[in-house]
DNA sequence: AAAGAGATGGTCT
DNA sequence: GACCATCTCTTTT
């Protein structure tokens, strides 16, 4: 399955090999709540685009940290978004999970969502961690432990061809192409309904 | 279908 | 005090 040492590859490599894996949220309500992960972007540390390319602060301390981990961050004062931390301890690097699939408890991110429509229920990255209900007291979490939140594989390999582009929301390297997504025609005959 | 603006709060200078 | 790795709603083509 997915080791440390899986994880402790560099962002752009660790990247699209997240696709198609399953991002799985044990809720403090007691949903067990399941998406799989369709888009990713990796942030590295000479990166002008990445929250560590000045250096650790208190809010990206998580990203120095031991690969296979969590790195959650508020957005706009708003929303939370979700990264997997890779590379070496002290590099400083992770991989911005973008958008995600249902899998499991869909009733529960519809509740959740407010009523937004089934197919924008975790199509961006604050989508998604209100869906499966990560929040900031997940910041740092160890996804290898068992612990509330996980990383699984369930032998869906990533996609042959992923769609490879810039990334988004992002104001310096605007251009580099570190944003990978399972292409369309491959996901359709995954999608789950109800 | 596309473009614009407001919400909202932690983090860093 | 400025700056956001965003989302939603409203307004305009």
């Amino acid at each position: 399955m997915l080791d440390r040492k899986w994880f402790e590859r560099d962002a752009p490599i660790v990247a699209p090999d997240l696709l198609n894996k399953l991002l799985v949220v044990s809720g403090s309500d007691g949903r067990t709540c399941s998406g799989r992960i369709i888009e990713v972007e990796a942030y590295m540390p000479d990166d002008p685009a990445s929250h560590t390319f000045r250096g650790p602060t208190r809010r990206n301390n998580a990203m120095f940290g031991p690969a296979g981990h969590l790195y959650v961050y508020l957005s706009y004062g708003i929303h939370s978004c979700a990264n997997v931390v890779t590379g070496p301890v002290g590099s400083g690097q992770a991989v911005l999970v973008r958008a995600v699939e249902p899998v499991v408890g869909i009733d529960a991110m519809r509740e959740r969502r407010g009523g937004a429509a089934d197919r924008s229920l975790a199509d961006g990255p604050g989508k998604l961690s209100q869906a499966l209900a990560v929040g900031l007291h997940h910041d740092a979490l160890d996804l290898l432990c068992g612990a509330e939140v996980s990383i699984t594989d369930d032998g869906i390999g990533p996609p042959a061809e992923p769609v490879v582009g810039p990334r988004i929301g992002i104001t310096k390297a605007t251009e580099t192409p570190w944003r990978f997504r399972v292409p369309a025609v491959a996901r359709r005959s995954n999608i789950v309904s109800s």
